[in-house]
DNA sequence: CAGGAAAGCTTAGGACCCTAAATAAACAGA
DNA sequence: TCTGTTTATTTAGGGTCCTAAGCTTTCCTG
């Protein structure tokens, strides 16, 4: 009844350990982000969205589009639409009408979005750092590195699903 | 209006570009393997609940308590109630009252949820490889051990939630 | 040997993600 | 120009996760 050296059990690979392991700790990390965002009211995925409108406007852009959010959030469009809802109901964004496009809407910072992010973000870097700060400088580029090419693989077979 | 050097923009550190790449790079994953397992007719989550009770059977554990599952997919109970269901649904699982304790149920596979376990095994650690091969083996035992030690910080930082 | 604290599970309600499908507007080629 | 395709958004429905709160059973301490 013990294990066997023929069990698959006995030697996980490099390969299973690192992906279990990134599977955990993401799931930490939610459950350690989720509180944190909470204190301003709002969510994680929310951030998201007052992040980038923010990120725009300092870029001269006045608002985004919904699909534009989603391309960069890596959503799909469907969630973008309910976290914009959300956030339009407590007035942190608007959605306007494109002039030049009948079909798209641009969302936007309201002035009590804006005054938010700014607040989030006077704290935000330490949150990160308190984080991170579990690796030296070198090992964060490291970590960042491998991501990265995981990312890449990840996205080419995240392409080839559609069939 | 163009970027000055004193905007943060201009220079995100280390640990802002490892914690975005983090996130990014587990959206992808989900993408990827949810319509991996919804080949099988199942979600990432409902497979964390059939493998762990595929490895406690293989261990001589009849049956697991929900709080045990919960435990080691590191999510509330409440979220293992609403996983048990759907699965006592479709007929791979089944909840039994324990003998011991009037408070706890057990969860265990029926006959039909061992066979899919199986079935999906057979595939399972080539699916894995094929997302993580994009890193040579040192670099998935890199991965791992950079993974571990932020995990091991994250821990400490939800403990301290509940102030 | 009570009565309160702790443990195990569930329900209720909110936010998120997805796919599939419905609108509506813009585009593009015959 | 007219029709067919593509693009942008939304709705509908399923599955996951969370916190808060309720119920039952067990444990433990005075």
């Amino acid at each position: 009844m013990l294990r066997t050296p023929t069990n698959p059990r006995s030697t996980p690979t490099a390969a299973e350990r690192s992906f279990r392991q990134f599977i955990r700790t993401f799931g930490l990390l939610e459950r350690v982000m989720q509180p944190y965002f909470a204190r301003f009211g709002i969510s994680g995925a929310q951030w998201g969205v007052l992040r980038n409108l923010h990120r725009a406007e300092q870029e001269g852009q006045p608002g985004l589009r919904l699909t534009d959010l989603s391309r960069r959030m890596l959503i799909r469009p469907p969630s973008v639409t309910g976290i914009a809802d959300r956030l339009e109901k407590v007035g942190l964004i608007v959605r306007r009408a494109s002039a030049t496009d009948g079909r798209s809407k641009h969302v936007a910072l309201t002035e009590k979005g804006r005054q938010l992010v700014e607040q989030v973000l006077k704290v935000h870097p330490a949150q990160v750092a308190r984080v991170m700060s579990a690796l030296s400088i070198d090992e964060q580029e490291q970590l960042d590195r491998l991501l990265v090419r995981v990312g890449e693989r990840l996205a080419v077979l995240a392409d080839g699903i559609g069939d």
